[in-house]
Formats: structure tokens, sequence, C-alpha cells
DNA sequence: TATTGTTATACTCTATAACTATA
DNA sequence: TATAGTTATAGAGTATAACAATA
């Protein structure tokens, strides 16, 4: 849109630390340190699961509707960080594959009651494998103990921004 | 596309598990527990950004920048998880607030060497109290060792999968 | 031949709002 | 009046490939 690249100041050559980065302020930003091994990771679980030809988010909903069967789209949405809009596609999908099947409540009949089919419990333990091992090494790398740690501390960190973001505080 | 709605099994009533959701397979997944964690943090720095008017990765970028000065785009594309493509627009965009300076490197006239106006400098680390300030509870939820832990586990697992991903293994 | 920056493009994901049926 | 599911749509982010300049 606005190419002016004749300013005398602009393209002035200049010396600067062309060395390896450093990341200043950004290693103590929480956020950043998740992002940066999230990206990593889900560019691996994006491969891992390509050929199965799955939106992302079926394979997440897959494993929340087997441990809870029965339950409904908006309790999939808020568990896993969805939209309530975006899990129809993917619901509509799994459906159409045979790996799930709506059901309707008979309490409440606005909801969806979801479950697995055989297909879909089976698809899913495979795809959990094939996730699980995207991560392996950083499990080889820390002791039980820091396993432990680690997602003691990502749970408490979750439960403590997930508390405060629910009531109007 | 295909809405067939009227077998006799697809809208049967049932009656399945309506409690509180459990994560199952997906509690054991590092991939998701640093999903979810980051969704709720991401969506409190857009907020907290949202007057900036600046696009995502505009704040990272100036951090990093300024950690570096003199660091070229494809560094910092690398450094920052981003494509280098994504950051002629977000390098443009600080260029023309007055935040940054592309300046042109005396060793390799390919590479733009990238520094932070004061103005850059200041918003920069004004930015960064409004970001920081997002994690405020969850680093007073920590006690100092085990804020030490967690960066210190989030650091290694970053290693161990970068390392990975670079050779040709 | 490889790399930096750039542009254009297509694609995906997400967010929003509106609608229905139930409550 | 509020909620569950659905649909349509617009917007933002990302990935890809191609190109020019430089190494």
């Amino acid at each position: 849109m606005t190419g002016t690249a004749d300013e005398p100041d602009k393209g002035a050559e200049v010396s600067g630390n062309e060395d390896r980065m450093v990341l200043g302020l950004m290693a103590t930003r929480i956020g950043f340190r998740l992002r940066m091994l999230q990206t990593l990771l889900g560019a691996r679980v994006v491969n891992g699961f390509a050929p199965y030809k799955l939106r992302p988010g079926a394979f997440t909903t897959m494993a929340l509707i087997a441990a809870n069967p029965g339950c409904s789209q908006v309790d999939l949405a808020r568990e896993g960080g969805l939209d309530k809009s975006a899990l129809v596609a993917i619901v509509d999908e799994l459906e159409q594959r045979g790996l799930a099947i709506r059901g309707r409540s008979a309490k409440d009949r606005r909801r969806n009651s979801l479950f697995l089919t055989p297909d879909g419990e089976k698809l899913m333990k495979e795809m959990y494998r094939v996730a699980h091992d995207t991560e392996r090494t950083i499990r080889e790398g820390f002791s039980p103990e820091e396993i432990t740690q680690f997602f003691g501390l990502l749970e408490r960190a979750y439960q403590i921004v997930a508390r405060e973001d629910l009531p109007a505080s």
C-alpha cells in the first residue's frame, strides 16, 4: 500500500547484533513459552493425524465423548475450548463417518446425548497413540517426578485462570 | 450436505452421564493441557491489547527486536514461531506507526536490520506490563520454586522438541 | 544454488449473530 | 426469558508458492 523506500533514513546501512537470538522479556512470559512449545507439538499432531482426514478437534471431541458418554455439545465446547458452533461440523463429520452417534437426551430434549460407536472407540485409541507418541521424547527426557510436577503445575495454572474467568469479578 | 435425520436409531432417546465432564485420556496429553491454558491466557492478552490496535504478533516482535537489536526478519520468524511472510505485515505496521525501523545490514544486503524507536521501546514496555498482568495470579498462586520449575520444564520440553525437528532424523 | 524479503493467494479456524425448539 | 443446537457469514491467521535481489 505505502511503499516509500527512498527516504534517507529508512534504507540506511546499519550494523547491529546479528548473532544468536535471545528471548529478552519474553523469557519470563508464561503465555509465550506455552505457545512456542505448543506450536511445535501441534505441527507434529497435525502431521500424524493427516492420514485420518479428520478436522482438528475431532480427536479431542472423540476422546471427551469416550470419557463422558451421553455428554452434550455445549459440554464438549466448554471442556474442549471450542465454540459450540464449531462443534456442529465436527460431530456431523464423526456421525457421517460412523464414529459417533447423536442420541437425544430423554431428560432435556434440547440436548444431544453423544456416544462413540465401536469404530469410534477403536479409532480414538489409535489416534491417541499417535498423539501420545509426539510427546514421547519429552516424557523420556523427564523423570517420573518431573512429569507429575509438569502436569500438576499446568493443571493448577489452568484452574486459577478458569476460576477467574467464570464469575463477574 | 447430507441431512438425513429420519433414521430410527439416530434420534433415539437415550440417557447417559450428563454430570460434570472428566478429561479421560486427554488428562495425560501435554499438548491438550498446553492448549487449554493457552486458550484462556491468549484471550486475556487479546483483550488487554485491543486498545493498541496492533495485530497479534506485533508485541512479541517488538520484544524480540528489543532483545536483539539489528536482527533480521527470518530471525524473528524462527524465534517467534511465525512464518517469514507473516512478519512482513507486522514490521510494515510497526514501521508505519513509528515503532520500529528497517535498516539495511551492511554485511549482508539481503537482510533488514531491525530496531525499535524510542516510542517503540516505550510502547513495548507498556504492553509487556499488560501481558504480564494476565499471568499475575498464576505467579501469585505458585511459590517462587514452582515458578522456576515451571519455566524450567517448559524450556526443557521445548528444547527437546525443537532439537528433534531441526535435523533430518 | 541458497537465502532474504516480498507479494499474492488460498485455506482454515474462529467469532458473531440469528434462527428453532425446547425449557 | 434462557439454553441447546444449528446455520450462515465475515474476519483473522496461516501456509504456500512464486518472484527479485543478493550471497
